[in-house]
DNA sequence: ACCTGAACACCGTTCAAGT
DNA sequence: ACCTGAACACCGTTCAAGT
């Protein structure tokens, strides 16, 4: 409940946040930042390390909920159920709630994936995730296919150009498109 | 035939890339790049108008190449045959020659491809890529299937994590999914 | 034609100091 | 606890000047 006003620490968040998905993580400046919120730049310090961390911040919850979706897959058996489950919680996830935005700042930065903290742990959590997703065949299709899925529920966001289309309906299709792929893992029946 | 010694402009480039492949777009600064050639960050200005069109400057043939698959798409007729031989072609432009190295400079840095002119220009070719690939079957499924034949390609290289694999073998294994993926497109007949 | 030296505005980060 | 002011080393870029 400590919220109150002050808390410049989540309207940082906020306004990091939507500027890094405007502009870009690398064009914005933490000046843009301070200047939005009337602070000095080194009041951004205060409350965040660095300038990596602020997306940490915001990517945290995200990570928080891969790694349950892991750690679930892994009680579970490696069959087709599971695996349609898995993406469907997957999909569920990331379309739900807040996560919207910080998709659309995943999908702004792609490229901040590689030299930020929390994108090395987002790819990370991916590869996880596929790898229980190809679990019990290991051919390199089916490694190519569990990959695929996750980018299916990815892609969806801007592949689909169809005008007026309804983020419900998106998931959908990439769920449909997933499941395509899915089936083909572990034919070996 | 006028490449003698000299060529600094060829040089700049070849470090360049291997710097920006090794240690990513952003983190690689003209300083280092200046250094190890032994001559001042102000000359690389003489051959380059930024730090950018380097990045343009062996991006280039690889989009020559694409807008090439374009055109030649464009003329065949929108069955499974040209999709296949249009993912086939693709492949091996992907796979052959010097590319496979710029290939690996656009997986280490697929953040740069927002920010950078050269980057936007391939999602803009991408794209335009997959619209052939679903030209005739206007679903939003079959756009997202068009995506995803192009990221197998790309993504074989991550993905497959088999080790001794050949990048024939990702090659192979990235045409068969994505003839999988192909198969479904127009399925109106 | 090819390159240098020196400067430019700006960046992320640090830190002593203030309240 | 929360923030400022001022400085730090470094960045990409420009430009007059040299050969």
């Amino acid at each position: 409940m400590r919220e109150s006003t002050g808390g410049t620490r989540e309207r940082i968040q906020a306004v990091a946040l939507e500027l890094f998905t405007e502009q870009g993580y690398e064009k914005t400046s933490l000046r843009e930042i301070a200047e939005r919120l009337n602070v000095t730049k080194a009041a951004l310090y205060y409350h965040f390390k660095s300038k990596d961390e602020i997306v940490s911040s915001f990517v945290d919850d995200r990570l928080r909920r891969m790694d349950e979706l892991i750690e679930w897959a892994g009680t579970q058996p490696a069959t087709l159920a599971t695996r349609r489950e898995l993406i469907g919680r997957y999909a569920d996830a990331m379309f739900a709630g807040e996560l919207p935005t910080v998709m659309r700042f995943f999908e702004q930065n792609q490229t901040v994936l590689k030299s930020l903290a929390a994108g090395q742990q987002m790819r990370e959590r991916m590869m996880r995730l596929a790898h229980e997703l190809s679990r019990g065949d290991d051919t390199p299709a089916a490694q190519l296919r569990a990959v695929l899925t996750l980018f299916a529920v990815h892609s969806s966001w801007f592949a689909v150009r169809t005008p007026g289309i309804t983020d419900d309906e998106r998931k959908k299709i990439a769920l449909e498109v997933a499941d395509e792929l899915l089936a083909k893992i572990t034919d070996e029946s």
